[in-house]
RNA sequence: GUGCCUGUAGCUCAACGGCAGAGCGCUGCACUGUGGAUGCAGAGGUUGAGGGUUCGAAACCGUCCAGGCACCCCA
């Protein structure tokens, strides 16, 4: 096996079963954006890098990213992020297209980091986005949109939350504080790294980052506050509204989430698993200057990216997945002999018409070989044409989980057979 | 990009510096019109790669590759 070349550092080949379970997943979102009322789109997957030195973060370009140069000499690279490519795609019709825009798309980004459990260097993002409008409606229904995904896939909120926070709610907060403008940043990072460091680990590193004593005692007070919410017009107005969707069980606030893009104007939102590993599943919020950035007009919008790889080690530990996912066959048609073989074909096509996954052993063998294969296969039924049925013009059925086997006369053989599929099939 | 841990049969793992093994899986037979069980037999390895130490290396040492974990960063 030494030979077999090996596969590239950070990419996943997606197996039967396992492409059962990503055709699941991306169902799931495809159900839920459309429900919604949005609209599929993509773009290409390969940028120039200039689309992202307007507005990714530095490190995502230089660190993070697939970049070459092309035999033309053009600098490339594969997308590591979708939001560029629609702020393209906008500005280029911003005048033709009717606002706002609901799009959502699902598709294969590419990020050169270290692959461990939950990352991967190529990983499927689901991308949804409500341009052109402002309102704190928009907000709620986004969020809506995410909160509806997550209850499709099975999960409570027991196990998973939405937090959301505002930009300038904790501006405002920040501001009286004294905290500086310029550090604004970086107090956002403080904030990030809350929940990561311990809190003498975490005083230290605000301290480091430029906060005084009395500010950073300020900071945690603040950050422990959960009524916040209620100084905030929009977020009160925003949770009004979530309750009419009735997913608000979902959603609560939270003054730790921030979000460490810089993008971000106004309603900032992070899913997390609430036990397990406390994974963080998707995360979005709102940015009004997404389109200008790419040389249009500033149009504001909101919206969020889940990665695939997370939230299905979160749907796997909640155990949500359903088994015999994937559509494996339904039927087997054995072949007895050279001779009855086209017996054995006809016998599938009608199969087939009637809507059946349908397969038929590639040669004549025995019977138990034959049996043992669909048994490997976990179809469930067997038709059986020996020289005795095709002389009276009929077929056996086998049950192959019950081992119940009846004559069918050739006009009642598709009947038969759905007779013993299970429903769920 | 940094640190730590791990690479042995298709899979999960054994083997004190001294003959590379087991379970599961796979193939065949018992079983020439009926499967999952059982029994028997068989195939399958340059011990991740290439060096070094040693009489002798799967094991010890350093290099590379790959995977995992923690940072970093994020989805």
């Amino acid at each position: 096996m030494a030979e077999i070349v090996r596969r590239v550092k950070g990419t996943r080949d997606f197996y039967p079963d396992q492409m059962a379970i990503r055709r699941w997943m991306f169902d799931i979102i495809r159900r839920v954006s459309t429900r919604f009322g949005y609209q599929e789109y993509d773009g290409p997957c390969l940028e120039f890098i200039d689309l992202y030195a307007a507005k990714s973060g530095e490190e995502l370009v230089k660190e993070q990213s697939f970049v070459f140069t092309s035999r033309g000499g053009e600098d490339l690279t594969l997308r590591p992020e979708l939001t560029p490519t629609l702020a393209r795609m906008v500005a280029q019709k911003q005048y033709d297209l009717p606002l706002p825009l609901r799009w959502w798309s699902i598709g294969p980004m590419w990020r050169y980091e270290k692959p461990q459990r939950g990352r991967t260097r190529e990983f499927f993002q689901w991308n949804i986005d409500l341009v052109g409008a402002g309102s704190v409606a928009a907000d709620a229904e986004i969020v809506a949109v995410a909160a509806t995904f997550l209850k499709e896939a099975g999960l409570s909120p027991d196990q998973v939350r939405i937090y959301v926070n505002n930009r300038r709610l904790m501006d405002a907060a920040f501001a009286r504080l004294e905290i500086s403008k310029d550090l604004g940043k970086q107090v956002f990072r403080v904030v990030d790294k809350l929940d990561k460091l311990s809190e003498p680990a975490w005083r230290k590193y605000a301290l480091e980052s430029g906060l005084t004593e009395t500010q950073v005692d300020a900071l945690l007070e603040l950050l422990n506050d959960n009524d916040l919410w209620q100084e905030s017009e929009e977020l009160v107005e925003f949770f009004k509204l979530l309750a009419a969707f009735g997913i608000q069980d979902y959603v609560q606030y939270n003054p730790r989430v921030i979000r460490g893009l810089d993008y971000y104007t106004g309603t900032v939102f992070e899913a997390f698993e609430l036990g397990g590993q406390g994974r963080a599943i998707f995360g979005g919020g709102r940015y009004d200057n997404l389109v200008a950035d790419v040389g249009g007009n500033a149009l504001s919008g909101v919206g969020f990216a889940m990665g695939d790889v997370v939230i299905e080690l979160v749907l796997t530990d909640a155990g949500v997945i359903p088994a015999n996912l994937g559509e494996k066959p339904q039927v087997l048609v054995t072949v007895f002999d050279e001779a009855t073989l086209p017996e054995s074909l006809k016998a599938a096509v009608r199969l087939r018409e009637a809507g059946l996954r349908t397969v038929v052993y590639p040669e004549a063998d025995k019977m138990g070989k034959q049996f043992k294969f669909a048994d490997k296969l976990d179809i469930p039924v067997a038709v059986i044409l020996g020289p005795d049925e095709v002389k009276a013009g009929q077929a056996a059925v086998k049950n192959l989980k019950t081992r119940e086997q009846v004559v069918a006369a050739r006009a009642d053989l598709v009947s038969e057979v759905e007779k013993f599929l299970p429903s769920a099939l």
